[in-house]
DNA sequence: GTCTATATATAGATAGAC
DNA sequence: GTCTATCTATATATAGAC
């Protein structure tokens, strides 16, 4: 089958399974509508199905949170596999993670799912609230080893820790994309993240 | 009635009326659980009224929505007014600026209200999304005006327009109420900030 | 202006047939 | 694994008594 074949080698492959069809499609669904705004009948009218169809795979809503939290992740990381970054410099792996990010809006209608998750926090429960968690110590670490190494190459400022430069860019991130997003404005969003760099820039 | 003195005296004084006060209460839940995420119920058990009540003062949420974007559009003028600025610098005014914020959200536990429409800037309706829109072009006027009189006063580098630098700053300050919350850490907070400020100043 | 009662829609979730 | 049917809870919203 020439579908199956060509979504194998894009790079956003459609996944074919109907586990992970939903999952791609809360994922989708919540970095547009917010994790509240999204419901079980969306998906099931996208897909053409039946909420309870959905229910086998994911018995509640949480057990699907937990699974897109997952998902984000495992697109991180092969972005980061994908793109590794030989040739770059830290600066300029930075200035790859912001498109990264845009990617993923679909020219500004979404932003990041996790973003979606924070400004729900209050209604999570434990066990999402713990897995963002887990996903931002590991998400410092990432973007702490950059910056580190961009200090050590004497790119980036040495007068803040990386600890407290990745934690400004990882926000600074997130309220770009929003910003972005209402905006309906690419520019916004790279004259946020320009002023991140630069801030961050020997000079 | 020593309450009702006492009250008009406090900075945010608890208001009397009914209408005025579930306005109050939807900005907080707002700011807590987001848009989709508070409903008439909430507002009902804490005011010990009835659902059917507040649909008598609103008889929409939306409408309910208008008013709160309007109150809090309000509460930021009725800061401007009463923190003047007389001998503050431009960066000093920033500085206050980013204490209020944080002032509102009573110890992170809370967001900006304007932050939790913007994750669910699909959901919302024409009108809101209007009036986020004017409120977010006065804002950005406001800060505007204060970097250019950094600018001109040596305090704030040149080599961004003030159009630029406000937008970072507004979309900065949003990025990190967020990590704060979640963090439950005040000290996250002035430390993105602080970075904010660090990237702006003259060195 | 607040109440009771109710309408209507939709949410998340389960039982059991196929 | 998907369906129909249904449960229960809750949402926004309205009608009409007091």
């Amino acid at each position: 089958m020439p579908q199956k074949a060509e979504s194998k080698n894009m790079k956003t492959a459609i996944r074919q399974n109907t586990k992970d069809q939903i999952v791609d499609l809360a994922l989708e669904l919540i970095s547009q509508k917010g994790y509240g705004g999204f419901s079980y009948q969306d998906i099931a009218d996208v897909m053409g199905i039946k909420k309870a169809s959905i229910h086998y795979h994911f018995a509640s809503k949480d057990d699907l949170a937990v699974a897109v939290v997952d998902r984000f992740h495992t697109l991180v990381h092969e972005w980061i596999r994908d793109n590794s970054v030989a040739g770059m410099t830290p600066l300029q792996k930075l200035e790859a993670y912001f498109r990264f990010h845009a990617q993923m809006t679909q020219n500004f209608q979404k932003i990041c799912p996790l973003c979606s998750f924070m400004t729900e926090w209050q209604n999570l429960s434990g066990v999402i609230q713990k897995k963002m968690e887990n996903f931002d110590k590991w998400h410092m670490e990432f973007i702490v080893g950059i910056i580190r190494e961009g200090q050590e190459a004497g790119e980036i400022r040495k007068d803040s820790t990386p600890e407290e430069m990745a934690m400004f860019l990882i926000s600074g991130t997130m309220g770009a994309l929003n910003t972005a997003r209402e905006r309906g404005s690419e520019a916004a969003y790279y004259s946020i993240t320009g002023q991140i760099i630069k801030g961050m820039r020997c000079r």
